[in-house]
RNA sequence: GGGAGCAUAGCUCAGCUGGGAGAGCACAUGCCUUACAAGCAUGGGGUCACAGGUUCGAGCCCUGUUGUUCCCACCA
């Protein structure tokens, strides 16, 4: 950056160098600092398939600035990076590749596929990475994982086999949630259920014997080709006789029994329920307590097979109107409803999630589940905001067991085989030759893999070598902060929680902190399929990575969705403009430092002390407000200092030294500016990380650069109470002055001569080139007494001191005395609130002596007010 | 059915442990003041959803009401 510097921040220039400068010094490793603790953050993973779109740069921009702070705070900072090979995403997205030559996985193999898949990830796994880099992330790239190498395989298979050697590893026909479009089966967290308008359909069932007949509903009529029984409540009067009766199921005539059970409630419809044990989990719980039969009608292509008789081949859909259609002919039809119902649906593909009866893989949850409780229970995790401990404990303390077999084959193959002779399952942590109970070589491995989230559930300590017991793993583990977004608490935080507790006896992060979904202007989720989405990277290449970072935390707490306004990316992008016109400005006038340190205190005049005052004030606020994750205030407070207080004040206020002829006292103002600027450079610098390198690797500074540069810190010695007082007294009175102007349009070239009178001279004379430059006064003059004529004077009252300034025609007594009035009615009326509080002895009693102390402070700025104004008052109503 | 969030300026939202009602954008007026017109100065604009309660004091804590969003749950 030359002295020659362009008018405009232009970000484009900027990034790439700065971010390659940072790469190559091995700035985003953790430092080799023997004595400073860790702070470890891994990222949650983004698919192979994806595309960089907001909320991963929310993510990125929330942990990127912990990172950043904690490594200027001086820990040694590890940010792992890396991604998921999202089973079924992936899966998908290759085999569309395929049919565009017309091909099936199927035609390929499993070996050809996988071959594919994998060149699918060589070429494009990358590319989030990249798009990740432009977000500024500070992640230790060199250790980028894959939730498929090696390492994280051979994590999986101890997680897997250790589990199942403890028994919390079975396999069971349970009902799972099946896909008939992907052709898996899904975890219940994987369902989303959608309101969806159906029909209740109503029919009847006759008794065998021809005694009557019960009326069953359905919201899935197809599911009564697998009905094998009719359940109605032990208490319910009506159907005691009937109960141990056989009835006829139509259409399929066969007879089923009828059972009772308390599953069926006695006043919902007709109290009589249908069951099928294949495809419902009531029913089948009911069917195993009264040994119903289970027929399968289903097979996973959501296609009625054989058991479905006439109906076998149709679809589901097709069968339910078939089905429907027939039972109105043959009069089994009482009634169809209108009715809506939550219907499962795939997470993925969004279709129809069928409850089918099937061979799956289970953890068990229950026991898993205490240690997970506890952690969080006992906060030795915590969730930032808090509230989500309570959505994470009730699905931890209700969690079933969690079925992690897929029917697909990308992913990690289950490690168990079957022997052919015997029927034993080998599980193991090698590949198994033979049957471990027979012996036998006849053995074929299970051909499905393992729900994706059963590795990302490890992914804390996996990324770190476990299994081995490395270094590493001992130093970074338990890492600090995890950052990630309320939608996949259940997905990943919890079985992370206790995949933690479990495998490596601790829990893997001490802090939760959970951020909102980022949503279009009119709150919609963006999406792709309303094409309401906003790349990140468009956002950058127009305002700048800074820009956008900072919309990212600004006005957003913890939690909260939060709109993207990309009219707030260009107000960002205007704050960095204004930073970099300030240190423009600095630049400028650097020649006359001739070094960056603080001038000695006794050097310092006011406008320094009030500005360092400041500045100690933000630094301790802003480094507690990061410390308790409010990442939202922290940066509100740092850009209101830069803006106003650095900006519009102080660089104002040293204008005046700058311009003028005394070189000692203009080199305290620059090395003050430079030294106000270089911290606030260091504050901004884990929210905008380009902009602030790129300054302050031209203002004078000692190391290497911002990114590792020291976190600033509180500096007793630089609080200077009185001064700052001063300081503001006058800044009140130019406030005050520029007011008055602009009420009586006056333009700033018109300039006036001003008088003061006022109690504390000193301050005034002190602050007489601040009013001379920012309340357009031609001169200063202090008063020992009011004007003897007040006839054209302009009167305005502060708290320590009435001026007068000479306006001549523009000058309305009657106005300025209508003024005077209302002024004074305000402060009289401030003053007796104030006073009814002091008066009050529960008050002066009760509150904390700084609130009274206070108050009582303002009572008596208050009546200075107005001893002021009365005084003014009084002298123009002699005119 | 259970649980949670939200309701503050025209819009979008901050407001940390109870003591000053705020920001950005928008709006109005005046300014090309030698860092910045992506700027400067000044201003208008709020019953902090409603009703009670606790407290010396409530946007903040408690109870209830209304509206709204979301999550969880196997009612056919």
């Amino acid at each position: 950056m030359s002295r020659e510097l362009p008018k405009v921040y232009e970000p484009q220039q900027v990034e790439n160098r700065i971010y390659e400068m940072w790469e190559s010094k091995g700035y985003f490793r953790p430092g080799n600092k023997p004595d400073a603790k860790p702070f470890t953050i891994v990222m949650p993973p983004p698919n192979v398939t994806g595309q960089l779109h907001m909320g991963h740069a929310m993510d990125a921009t929330l942990q990127d600035t912990l990172i950043r702070f904690k490594r200027m705070q001086g820990y040694n900072t590890l940010w792992i990076p890396g991604v998921d090979h999202a089973g079924i995403a992936t899966q998908i997205k290759v085999e569309e590749e395929l049919r565009k030559d017309g091909l099936t996985r199927y035609d390929l193999g499993r070996e050809k596929f996988l071959e594919k898949v994998w060149d699918w990830k060589h070429k494009y796994g990358n590319r989030i990475v990249e798009q990740q880099k432009k977000l500024g992330a500070s992640c230790d790239w060199e250790r980028a994982r894959f939730t498929m190498d090696e390492g994280c395989s051979n994590a999986v298979r101890e997680v897997f086999v250790s589990l199942y050697e403890k028994g919390l590893i079975y396999k069971g026909s349970r009902i799972i949630n099946w896909c008939p479009h992907c052709v898996t089966a899904l975890s219940d967290a994987e369902v989303e259920y959608v309101d969806k308008p159906g029909h209740l359909w109503h029919i009847r069932y006759p008794l065998a014997d021809g005694s009557g007949e019960v009326v069953v509903a359905t919201t899935r009529p197809e599911t009564m080709l697998g009905d094998t029984g009719v359940c109605v409540n032990p208490n319910d009067t009506r159907y005691t006789d009937i109960v141990g009766k056989n009835v006829i199921l139509p259409l399929v005539n066969k007879q089923i029994p009828v059972v009772a059970d308390d599953y069926a409630e006695m006043d919902f419809g007709t109290g009589c329920v249908k069951m099928t044990p294949a495809h419902d989990p009531n029913d089948f719980e009911v069917g195993l307590r009264h040994n119903l039969e289970v027929i399968r009608v289903l097979d996973d292509n959501g296609v009625v097979n054989a058991f479905g008789g006439k109906y076998e081949g149709m679809d589901r859909y097709e069968a339910r109107k078939a089905i429907v259609a027939d039972l109105a002919e043959q009069g089994y039809l009482v009634e169809t409803e209108d009715y809506s119902h939550n219907v499962g649906t795939c997470y993925r593909c969004h279709n129809d999630v069928e409850p089918i009866i099937s061979a799956q893989w289970f953890v068990k949850m229950k026991p898993l589940a205490e240690e997970a409780i506890r952690v969080v229970k006992e906060g030795q995790t915590k969730f930032v905001p808090d509230r989500f401990s309570k959505t994470y404990l009730n699905w931890m303390e209700n969690v079933r067991d969690w079925c992690i077999s897929r029917q697909l084959w990308w992913g990690h193959q289950i490690p168990a085989w079957t022997c052919e002779e015997c029927g034993h399952i080998t599980v193991s942590r090698q590949d198994a030759c033979c049957c471990e109970k027979c012996g036998s070589t006849k053995i074929e491995r299970d051909p499905d893999v393992l729900d994706t989230w059963f590795s990302s559930a490890l992914w804390p300590f996996e990324t770190l070598g476990w299994p081995e017991k490395t270094d590493e793993l001992d130093y970074f583990y338990p890492t600090d902060v995890l950052v990630t977004g309320y939608d996949i608490i259940f997905f990943w935080v919890a079985r992370m929680i206790f995949s933690g507790c479990e495998h490596t006896g601790k829990t893997p992060f001490h802090t939760v902190l959970i951020h909102g979904l980022v949503r279009d202007d009119k709150g919609r989720k963006m999406s792709k399929s309303l094409g309401n989405g906003i790349d990140p990277l468009e956002m950058i290449e127009k305002y700048g990575c800074d820009a956008l970072r900072m919309n990212m935390v600004t006005g957003n707490s913890p939690g909260n969705d939060m709109r993207f306004y990309v009219e707030r990316c260009e107000a960002m992008r205007n704050f960095a403009n204004k930073l970099w016109n300030a240190s423009r400005y600095v630049m400028m006038n650097l020649a006359e430092a001739e070094e960056n340190t603080l001038p000695a205190i006794d050097k310092l005049e006011i406008a320094d002390k009030w500005v360092l005052s400041k500045l100690n004030t933000l630094i301790a606020e802003v480094t507690e407000n990061l410390e308790k994750y409010e990442l939202g205030v922290a940066i509100q407070k740092v850009y209101d200092f830069v803006w106003d207080t650095y900006c519009d004040w102080y660089i104002e206020l040293t204008k005046a030294r700058l311009y003028a002829e005394d070189p000692e006292r203009k080199q305290t103002a620059i090395r003050v500016l430079v030294y106000v600027l270089d911290q606030m450079l260091r504050l901004l610098h884990p929210f905008m990380p380009f902009i602030t390198e790129e300054i302050w690797q031209s203002i004078p500074h000692t190391g290497d650069a911002l990114i590792v540069a020291q976190w600033p810190e509180y500096r007793e010695e630089l609080s200077f109470k009185a001064e700052c007082e001063q300081m503001e007294s006058v800044m009140e009175a130019i406030r005050a002055i520029r007011n008055r102007r602009a009420e009586m349009n006056v333009p700033p070239s018109k300039k006036a001569a001003l008088f003061v009178l006022t109690a504390k001279p000193q301050v005034f004379t002190e602050g007489e080139g601040f009013l001379e430059r920012l309340a357009y006064a031609e001169t200063v003059s202090m008063l020992d007494a009011e004007p003897a004529n007040l006839d054209g004077m302009v009167t305005i009252t502060t708290a320590d001191a009435k001026l007068y300034i000479p306006m001549g025609q523009l000058v309305d007594v009657a106005k300025e005395l209508e003024r005077i009035e209302k002024e004074l009615d305000k402060a009289r009326k401030n003053l007796a609130g104030i006073e009814a509080k002091l008066s009050n002895e529960n008050f002066t009693a009760r509150a904390p002596q700084n609130v009274v102390e206070a108050e009582r402070q303002k009572a008596a700025k208050a009546r200075d007010l107005i001893t002021q104004l009365e005084e003014s008052e009084a002298a123009l109503k002699k005119i």
